[in-house]
DNA sequence: TCCAAGTCAATATG
DNA sequence: CATATTGACTTGGA
């Protein structure tokens, strides 16, 4: 196998800023992100005669793999170093809203992962990097916001003209009547941490819920089925990202130094499923951890702990995660400690002062683990499914390898390969970070990692019935 | 239809 | 002020 990197002439590119041209189809009042400047003199290659310049989209397509996780730090790098947020960055550079920057920024997802869609802020933010006055013209940028602003609060004495009168005094009267003509603010769903617990409970359970499953859970939160469907969505993608920047992180300590040696075929071993703990290496078992006393680990929880029932509810995370055969079981209806909180009455308020352990109040100490079901009849076990699951083989891709060149530590900025215009991607993303990654084996990692096979389970046996031979990856 | 991926935008936090 | 989180919406695939 022989990778062969001809990417190089891609990579020039990737580094010019050309003009896009947009099919911006929405009527936002969206800017067209470039800044018509597009200087790119560069001694030009292109040896494409006509071809004016790629659309940003084309750059996607022909785009070599980039390493998003080096990118990120590089441009959080860039603009905590000259003070440029990343809402002015977002909008300017790549047409996001902050949010979605800081999201990009803080959790970014491989390359191969990426859909074309997904890959266009990277390519954005890698055109960024190369451009030589990026950072000049981001801080023109934001003097000129500025200067705006000032003048718009000087001219007015008391504010005045802003584009949007009106619709401020909202007087709710009588809020009884939903007035069918303007649409309110829509509040915005905040979940309290006891819904949130109720819900991630479900989701150690069945990944998956069943419409029936969904709509219990949303009768007993008292919640909007929608609102739990988008959850489950919300919260499986979510999750799904952690995963990815632990492997991420993972993977990239792999050489030390020097020499250059680029085999990495053990890593195959390390990475590749994982999903399996299995593997017997394992090393420092207990896991005693106790890092701090909260648990900060968000898409964890508590989890069951299974004391007592069969069941097999989720596994445990505490200790290894069995990997045999774990069924999906299907249970339909389980439920969830939480019937406290529907007193409903309407009242929702029930705010809970995180982990407190009032004396007495039943609820909450119990709501924690549980192995609910039971209850009444129904009795669960019923199923016991086990379709043999997986062995721990692990498919790779076995393509690309990616393996990172050693790095250079060099700390700012820049690196202005300027010069030269031998920038080969490579050279682009240049360092992998070889920043350490720390352990991370907590069990956060371990609960995350059980949560994913729940879910690659779930796959399976939908692929099961379809028969195909599917690739999987995880 | 369901799902995943990408975002937005309101809110939370710092 | 900035950045981080997160419910909801949009798109595109099957």
């Amino acid at each position: 196998m022989s990778s062969s990197e001809s990417v190089k002439s891609l990579t020039e590119l990737v580094q010019q800023p050309c003009p896009a041209i947009e099919t911006s189809k929405d009527g936002k009042p969206q800017e067209s992100s470039e800044p018509p400047v597009s200087e790119s003199q560069s001694t030009t290659p292109l040896p494409l005669s006509g071809q004016s310049a790629l659309s940003i989209q084309e750059l996607v397509a022909v785009s070599p793999e980039l390493d998003t996780y080096g990118i990120t730090k590089r441009v959080k790098e860039v603009l905590t170093d000259n003070n440029l947020g990343q809402r002015l960055f977002g909008e300017t550079i790549l047409g996001l809203t902050q949010g979605s920057v800081s999201d990009l920024l803080a959790r970014p997802k491989p390359w191969h992962k990426l859909s074309l869609k997904g890959r266009e802020p990277f390519v954005r933010m890698q055109l960024w990097l190369n451009d030589p006055n990026n950072v000049e013209k981001l801080m023109d940028m934001k003097r000129m916001e500025k200067k705006a602003y000032m003048k718009r609060r000087h001219s007015s004495v008391s504010d005045s003209q802003p584009c949007e009168p009106s619709s401020v005094g909202i007087d709710y009267s009588q809020g009884a009547s939903p007035q069918p003509q303007h649409q309110l603010k829509k509040p915005r769903v905040v979940l309290a941490p006891e819904e949130k617990e109720a819900l991630k409970r479900a989701y150690q359970q069945k990944p998956y819920p069943s419409p029936k499953t969904i709509e219990e859970l949303a009768t007993q939160l008292n919640l909007k089925t929608s609102t739990v469907i988008n959850w489950f969505h919300n919260y499986r993608s979510r999750i799904r990202r952690e995963l990815f920047i632990e492997e991420i992180q993972a993977g990239s300590q792999s050489q030390a130094g020097s020499s250059d040696s680029p085999s990495a075929r053990s890593s195959r071993a390390v990475h590749s499923s994982e999903g399996d703990s299995c593997d017997g290496v394992d090393t420092e078992g207990p896991p005693e951890g106790k890092q701090s006393g909260l648990e900060a680990d968000e898409y964890s929880n508590a989890t069951t702990k299974s004391q007592g029932g069969q069941a097999e509810s989720a596994f445990e995370v505490g200790e290894e995660v069995p990997q045999d055969a774990r069924s999906s079981e299907k249970t339909e209806s389980f439920h969830l400690g939480m019937e406290s909180l529907e007193d409903t009455d309407d009242e929702g308020r029930l705010k809970a002062p995180r982990q407190s352990s009032p004396p007495g109040s039943q609820s909450s100490g119990e709501t924690l683990e549980t192995m609910p079901n039971s209850a009444t009849e129904e009795d669960a076990s019923t199923s016991a499914a086990s379709t043999s699951v997986l062995t721990g083989e692990s498919s790779f891709k076995s393509k690309e390898s990616s393996e990172k060149m050693l790095s250079v530590p060099s700390t700012s900025s820049t690196l202005a390969a300027g010069s030269q215009k031998a920038n080969s991607i490579q050279s682009l993303f240049s360092f992998s970070e070889a920043a350490s990654s720390k352990n991370t084996r907590d069990n956060t990692l371990r609960k995350k990692k059980a949560a994913n096979l729940n879910n690659i389970i779930h796959r399976l046996e939908k692929a099961a019935s379809r028969e195909e031979p599917v690739e999987w990856e995880f």
